[in-house]
DNA sequence: CGTCAAAATTAACAGCGTTAAGATTGTGGG
DNA sequence: CCCACAATCTTAACGCTGTTAATTTTGACG
């Protein structure tokens, strides 16, 4: 019996992951300024140090937090667009994203700040999804292109449909639109709504 | 000689604003994280608890820097967009405002945040160039629709382009894609095409 | 079973936002 | 003219934060 444990971790466990969990947890009940360290440590049950021993410092624990977040997030973009081919595929994933940004604002915001953005880059563990999801989003744009926008620099699409889906992300999530100033009473079909009216199969 | 200084201040003559400027330059050579409200009051040269009595708290000091940066923002937008009209204005506050947000990203984040966004609606300051930049958005897109969506649900123009704008903004600023990546490098080309394609002025 | 390293604790430091109490300063009324 | 008052600013303190150093506890392995 010398790995009873699943990790073979010492006095709690699996200490490391659970810092993670309680994190989150904070983070989706109480937002982000309300995520400190101490904070953090205190709700898993060890000292104030204790964090120390398996993160370098906060910014390296917000970075493993948005590494379970973007894995979290990419499952959550693939059911959303699940069973589904071409446009219908498209409109999914970006239905998908939107409303993981509105379900989890903080955690969402948190991914997409620079700072830790940039951290998770060098991590070298940015979920497989994303990748897939840029692959798909410039497959599906050029197997059924977003012809409104006329022919001459068809590339600049892709990152213009990515703004496209980030931006009415950031809009809901900072609350500087509502669905009801556009008729809508339900924010679902509002969301639904501009995706479809944005990629051209709603008419 | 009552009043010799401009608004009849006390000691330092106009602390508030002096403190509302310290805070920007902050904001601007270091960002956020260095904007605190004991820096701002060493870099003015007074004690730590004198901002109280020309702000509330800390949110409200901010909340006085977003009012300085939209006035500021609504500026720069106007004078990108002069001389211009109908479809080229709405072009030209577009760029200015993708311009504005890479070349002041901390003051934009800022003013992007919902906690001083709501203070800052509250306070009933926001400078009238918001509500004219949203009146000639509007009026731009029902006078030169964005037909390549169809005609079904053209209210949603207006969020889907405000959405984009934001969206081209807030990519940029977080670092999430890059003018090479599309061939561009230069990025105030490369913003100019994007605005333009997606105006559908460009082809 | 004793050794050694990993894991966790306690204590301390500087810096933060904020408040309370007191000192300072300008203004207007007798 | 000066005195009282209110606005302004300072000093000191509180609890919180991130982080580090020294120390103790714990588990694994020869």
């Amino acid at each position: 019996m010398t790995e009873h444990n699943q990790k073979g971790k010492y006095h709690h466990g699996d200490l490391r992951r659970a810092l993670i969990s309680a994190a989150i947890d904070i983070l989706e009940s109480e937002g982000v300024t309300a995520l400190t360290l101490r904070r953090v440590a205190r709700e898993t049950g060890v000292s104030q140090a204790a964090p120390y021993t398996h993160f370098r410092d906060k910014t390296d624990l917000l970075t493993a937090v948005c590494i379970n977040g973007t894995q979290w997030f990419g499952e959550y973009m693939k059911r959303e667009a699940n069973g589904k081919t071409g446009a219908d595929y498209l409109a999914g994933l970006a239905i998908g994203h939107i409303h993981f940004a509105t379900e989890h604002p903080a955690l969402f915001r948190l991914m997409s700040t620079r700072d830790v953005a940039e951290s998770l880059d060098e991590s070298g563990r940015i979920p497989e999804i994303f990748h897939e999801g840029y692959r798909i989003l410039a497959e599906g744009l050029a197997a059924a292109p977003l012809d409104h926008f006329g022919s001459a620099n068809r590339q600049l699409d892709i990152p213009l449909a990515w703004a496209q889906i980030y931006g009415i992300s950031n809009l809901l999530i900072e609350g500087r639109v509502s669905p009801q100033t556009y008729g809508f009473d339900d924010e679902t079909n509002f969301i639904s709504a501009l995706v479809h009216r944005f990629l051209g199969n709603d008419a």
